[in-house]
DNA sequence: TATTACATACCGACCAGTCGGTATGTAATA
DNA sequence: TATTACATACCGACTGGTCGGTATGTAATA
């Protein structure tokens, strides 16, 4: 028998696996017995923290944002310009993807399952808005102090986010011609000096 | 029984219904019997066009392929500056999007299938790779002919393909905002006029 | 009449989920 | 400080439906 723990710890551990299997296969090829293997656990403590597969893979997109979600903005919002938080939010992006990459590799796999699944669809589309909104917030106060021309803030937010969803073909194809970092600071570049003040 | 055709023309019409089901339900989730449905057929006939599903995929990725190589270039090539070509490039695969998203919404499905097997993973990254020459040719060529700067072309072609890519995730999550047409120009435009010669 | 295009009935590996049970805590009561 | 009572964490053999694939037969076509 494995060691005890509290439910709260095995629960983690189990999404973490979960990821690493998901990831690696699929979830679909994915099987419980992977996963459960993954952490010498047995597939009745798996059903006895997680109610079915899809609940697993539900609490890992919810484990998933918040991974996301406390992305230290709090000094940063108040004097520097937008740019320069917009910048960061990459740079930091980006190291997020280098130090565990598998925390984007899902997306497709959450993208392929809310598309035939209502509640994940929405959990998604959530998740996406309050992003998009958050780049929105930056351009239009960008705009506002002069620093961005008068750009459709929604559209610049999405061609910030897409660019940012580029990592993930990245990770997938690897041209070896060039960084991931390179990749992020040049496409950053060419939309924030691309809605800059001409001067 | 349904009217015999050539296998030629069945092969076809199976690969259609085939895109149709692995979109709307994902390769692992697509059962044979749907996509034999989808056209009255029997899965007898099925198996008598494609050896396995895992074939029938294959098959359809090339189907996929062929329908994005001849984009007509051409007589386009010729007189006509980098940027306009460039720019027809998306504005015409936006088009192909608008015609029929199916093409691209598999495109998830065939990343996620491409991490774990190694041979539709050499495809794609086949394809990419092309689609990336082809972009970095005509960057090449603008840079030649002291239209962009001196920018690092493989780079930037990336960049295209990453905003066309952008397409997917409009077509997944549909923001009401703002049309698939805007998104595509604005990108592209911020992309071209940010390598673009000052003057 | 040989070949191609299809239909139908069937097989069996596979796997999510179940369930009877065990082991380890913990906290109230005697 | 035992003892009882209950809760939580975990085990793993088992099952029932599912679905990719096959075997076999038949009608059309060349």
């Amino acid at each position: 028998m494995t060691e005890r723990r509290p439910s709260s710890e095995r629960r983690i551990e189990i999404l973490e696996a979960a990821l690493t299997i998901f990831v690696k296969k699929g979830y679909s090829e994915a099987r419980m017995d992977d996963i459960v293997q993954e952490i010498g656990l047995s597939k009745g403590a798996l059903y006895h923290h997680f109610q079915s597969k899809r609940d697993l893979f539900i609490a890992l997109i919810e484990h998933w944002m918040d991974q996301f979600s406390p992305i230290e903005r709090g000094g940063l919002m108040r004097a520097k310009p937008s740019r320069e938080i917009i910048l960061h939010i990459a740079k930091f992006t980006a190291k997020l993807f280098k130090r565990n990459p598998n925390w984007f590799l899902v997306e497709p796999e959450i993208w392929a399952f809310a598309n035939r699944d209502r509640e994940i669809k929405e959990m998604a589309s959530h998740l996406y808005a309050s992003v998009l909104s958050e780049f929105e917030a930056l351009i239009k106060r960008g705009i506002e102090y002069g620093e961005f021309r008068n750009v459709n803030e929604g559209m610049i937010a999405m061609s910030i986010m897409t660019s940012l969803h580029g990592m993930i073909w990245f990770a997938l194809f690897k041209p070896n011609d060039f960084s991931l970092e390179e990749y992020v600071d040049l496409n950053m570049e060419l939309i924030l000096d691309g809605i800059a003040i001409q001067n």
